[in-house]
DNA sequence: CTCCGAAATGTAGCATAACTACATATAATG
DNA sequence: CATTATATGTAGTTATGCTACATTTCGGAG
């Protein structure tokens, strides 16, 4: 929808081929870009002494529907160009910009993987949690010991046992004891560690559903019956420390949201008894990362 | 001039305290966030099953002018988000758009904590970790506690020696055994859990610093020698999980960066040393989040 | 010149959008 | 159960964006 081939840039290039009264237009619209927005039809034209229909003709030149859309394309335009502009004033000297870093980062490694995930295996993963009864999140490491930790805290809220594991022996041990209603989910960002490839194995055996989040055609990823699969680059600067396993956590989430809907009834019920046994702690019920 | 201190962010902090139609209205609005510049009152009213009237209470709630004002900083608010996001239609059928939304909050929130970050308070708070001999990280609830221990797992591999907590005994005990080499690092979304509120008491008496992650202005905050604020808006979609871990996360992230620039010969030493101790398990020695 | 025709611009009126004032319904309170 | 408050809807007003058509301007052929 957005088809907003920056407008702002276009309109420079144009300007000078337009024929006289759209030039006025032209020139009066760069000059008060920001206040466009703001302004009718009408009030345009008479800044720039021109008539109503030539203002519109002039937007419909540029590629616009007509004046409305105008105004909304190059709004966003000014917003996306200015949003940095802004910020300066309240931050200090910023002598050192680790936090522009890590941020930026934090967002291009976010875009990286909208590009990468495959909407269809992550509506596979969707079902086979829902069917499963116990949900077992592997990870280990450190970064994927994380994400799974985060993974089982997200799940039992929405009333699906779920606990996460990061021992090797534990591993092995749990995969022993599942059947099929059970459900191993392996998360590495190499898909390379020991310990989580034998354990796939071993829950394979026994009946258990296994999925994995993890680097697409790996080893792991060869062993479990579901792959999300996901190459992140790793920043080679050692000092800059990884957005991977944020993006993990994302996909955790976005996990987590589809499973949500699938089964609403039981996941708000459960989440309500959870806030509820919350709010004697804090004495709050406004909108809180459920559990702080 | 943009007035637009993130209308989303507004919007989904405001969300719940609305009542009942303005609700469904901000439901569907959340759900619709790109097409609703192209909307007609009357159009948005019929789709939310409310009359005009409500849909421009709604925006006046939320500090805009009328509809128009809130039509055109939405459009802003949501070009400035989404630009990031490669709007790639390679991504499938898209019935379902849960990936989106998660990665699209994830960057808003983003932005939303860059534009919120003190430099000052993440200089501060680098200082004060650098002089420490141990860190402790706090964090209870289930999201906090996540962050705390990645927090104790990212800086450990700066040489620092890290741990993390999450039970209210251990947090106290800990707490009583500290000294003024010692760093207490709470994380709390809220800023109101007691037991991280006293254990801060605790600590503070026997000399060690304590700073914290949390909403400024919170009881936790006023307890600490240090606060780094944040306030993030927690998504009511109680099936969409929130962002906030996500950014504190990031914002643990910086830290380790600051951190380890400061000290690099030590911490390059030990990252050369835990990865040397991994190549052994992998075969491996690539750019990759140092420990799976 | 002056006349024609095409291109450029304007006029006036229409449909829809946004908004307002007031009326009605619903919930809270004594 | 009556009485306020609060929440929501109805219907009408104003302003906005747009369209169809009229007028002007200008370049060249007769």
């Amino acid at each position: 929808m957005i088809g907003t081939f920056d407008l702002i840039t276009k309109l420079r290039k144009m300007d000078g081929s337009f024929k006289a009264r759209e030039q006025q237009v032209s020139t009066y619209v760069l000059e008060n870009l920001e206040t466009i927005s703001q302004t009718s039809v009408s009030n345009l034209a008479k800044a720039c002494g021109v008539s109503e229909p030539t203002v519109i003709r002039y937007c419909r030149k540029l590629g616009c529907d007509g004046f409305k859309d105008f105004k909304i394309q190059l709004a966003q335009n000014v917003a996306v160009s200015l949003q940095y502009l802004s910020r300066s004033e309240n931050s200090s000297p910023r002598t050192d910009n680790t936090i522009d870093q890590v941020l930026t980062g934090l967002i291009s490694t976010t875009n990286f993987a909208h590009n990468q995930i495959n909407p269809d295996q992550i509506a596979t993963a969707v079902e086979a949690i829902t069917k499963a009864q116990t949900l077992i999140f592997c990870g280990v490491g450190g970064g994927s010991t994380t994400v799974a930790f985060d993974a089982a805290n997200r799940f039992f809220r929405l009333g699906i046992t779920s606990l996460s594991l990061n021992d090797a022996y534990l591993l092995r041990m749990h995969a022993a004891t599942l059947g099929p209603d059970d459900l191993m989910f392996f998360i590495s960002s190499t898909g390379t560690p020991r310990a989580l490839i034998d354990t796939a194995k071993i829950a394979n055996q026994y009946g258990a559903a296994t999925i994995c989040l993890t680097r697409p055609n790996s080893e792991l990823s060869e062993t479990c019956s579901h792959t999300i699969g996901i190459d992140l680059p790793e920043d080679p600067d050692i000092y800059k420390p990884t957005a991977s396993r944020l993006v993990f956590l994302a996909i955790i989430d976005i996990l987590a949201a589809s499973v949500a809907r699938k089964m609403p009834d039981k996941a708000k019920e459960t989440l309500r008894r959870i806030r509820a046994s919350l709010t004697a702690l804090h004495g709050n019920t406004d909108p809180q990362p459920i559990g702080d």
